[in-house]
Parts: structure tokens; C-alpha cells; sequence
DNA sequence: TAGTGTCAACGAAAATCTTCGTAGAACGGT
DNA sequence: ACCGTTCTACGAAGATTTTCGTTGACACTA
């Protein structure tokens, strides 16, 4: 058994963004919601929702006909397990590196520089 | 046939990484590089490589008995590449989202702090 | 209660990734 | 010319991911 949290797969992290949004849910409110982006099938959810319960990556009230699905982890942490994956593995652990590489070939907007230092001032606050 | 360049798989990062530090390098430079962190066959790596080369991820040079490999992109690039393609799938195109979830997590320095407020800048400066 | 539609379970195919073993060519020394 | 070493090429096994089709249970309704 493992206890550390599985890494999502790319299919995994779009039903996990649905659940982080919707809340609790069933297979056909998840397809649904996927299916408006692109084509997959019913079953196609349904069996990445089933393997994703053994992986523990969600779990299932089945007291209703319609399972509801559910994720294990909050929407936080699980995409903070993300983004230190990938500042590990591809940025030796340099967020300034891992931001000049995200803001590149973007235009972002004055906005989003203001917020993004008005993060780091709120960072800096709370992190003594 | 891709025209965009295919995104690395886990190990093929961290052949990419070898061969942009190295530079261009023979199946046994990068098996040496890499064996000193982890178990790994020489023949994983001359296959990797070479599934690579197909893939278009690098290229060699044949004129010596032992091939030499290059990555074809620049680390920068693939990298921008890698961040951008996070940035969207988890972050919904937030920078600021992606650098908190970067940063929660870990003891960032106050150099780290300052190191992104210099590079804030610089990216504002240059961008207009 | 027979018919229609919804649902989970199962299995399985296809694609991709990861890892090596083996065979055979090329080379360097004796 | 022969032997051991270093290489590449080939193929293949096992794991994982992605995608569905089919089947049978269940439930609503006419």
C-alpha cells in the first residue's frame, strides 16, 4: 500500500478540476461536464472513476443508485503536490526559475504582475 | 507527423537534463550521469535515446563509433514548454496561483522572495 | 408486467512507457 | 588472425494509461 498521494494522470487531473468545482458528484454530472470540452464516452469516466477509487485518488458514497464521487484531497494540496513536482524535477527547485519560465511567451497584464507581487508580499507576511 | 515538440516523459527528462548540462554527449556519458543518482541498465538509456531520436526530442551525430546525442531544443524552450502546459492543465492559466502553490509547502529563503521581486520587475521592465 | 432507459461491473483492446537481454558489428591489442 | 571490450540494433516483456463495448441489475411508467 502506498501512502503518499498518487500523481494524477492528465486524465485524472480533468476529473478531478470537475469534482474540485462541482463538489460531489456522479459519473454522468462528470461526463457531462467533460463532454462539453471534448468527445469521451460514458464508460470512459466511469472506468477512470472506478480506478481512481482503488488508487484512494477519490471515493464513492454508494447509498444513492448514481454513486457520488468525491476527491480524497482538497483541490490544494493536491495541485501543490503538483507544482513541487514539477519545480523539483525541472527547475531544481527554483521558483524564480519555474515563474520566468511560466510568465514567458505570455502576455500577461499589468494586473497580474501587481497580483502577483502582492502575493509574494502576503507570502512574506504570513511566512515569518 | 507533429509539427510541436512532444512533451518529455519523466524519463526522458531526465536524459534532457543530462544531455543540457553536458552538453552533447555519448550513451555512456549519460548512463554514468544518471547511475550515479539511480539503478538503471546502459541499454534503458541507448533505448531511451533512441526512441528519442525518432521522436525528434534529440538528435546524433554518427560520425564516431559512439553515437553523440543533443537535445534539439534548448532547455529554455522545453522548459517554458513544460511550465506553460502546467499552468493551463492545473492553474487555469494563474500565474499567481501557480507561484503560491509553488512556493506553500517549502521554507523559501528571503533571497528566493527577493530573487522573484527583481525578476518581477525585469519581466515588466522588458515587457513594454 | 413488459418495455425503456439508466447505471455499475467487467473485460479487453490499443497506445505508450519503462526496462532489459541478446545478437552481432566494430575496434584495439597481442 | 584471434580475443575481449565497447557499441548499436532489435525485440520483447511488463506496467500503465486511455478508451470503450457488453452485460446484467435496477427502476420508472404506461
Amino acid at each position: 500500500m502506498k501512502q503518499t498521494p498518487h500523481k494524477p494522470t492528465a486524465s485524472e487531473l480533468e476529473i478531478l478540476r470537475v469534482l474540485w468545482n462541482r463538489g460531489p458528484s456522479t459519473v454522468r454530472e462528470v461526463h457531462e461536464c467533460l463532454s462539453e470540452k471534448k468527445e469521451l464516452g460514458y464508460t470512459t469516466v466511469l472506468k477512470l472513476l472506478q480506478i481512481m477509487t482503488t488508487k484512494g485518488t477519490v471515493r464513492r458514497n454508494e447509498t444513492q443508485r448514481a454513486h457520488v464521487y468525491e476527491a480524497c484531497l482538497p483541490a490544494e494540496q493536491t495541485k501543490q503536490q503538483l507544482a513541487g513536482d514539477m519545480l523539483q524535477r525541472v527547475f531544481e527547485g527554483s521558483a524564480s526559475q519555474l515563474m520566468m519560465h511560466a510568465l514567458a511567451g505570455r502576455k500577461s497584464s499589468r494586473e497580474e504582475i501587481s497580483e502577483l507581487r502582492r502575493m509574494l508580499d502576503e507570502y512574506e507576511r504570513s511566512r515569518r
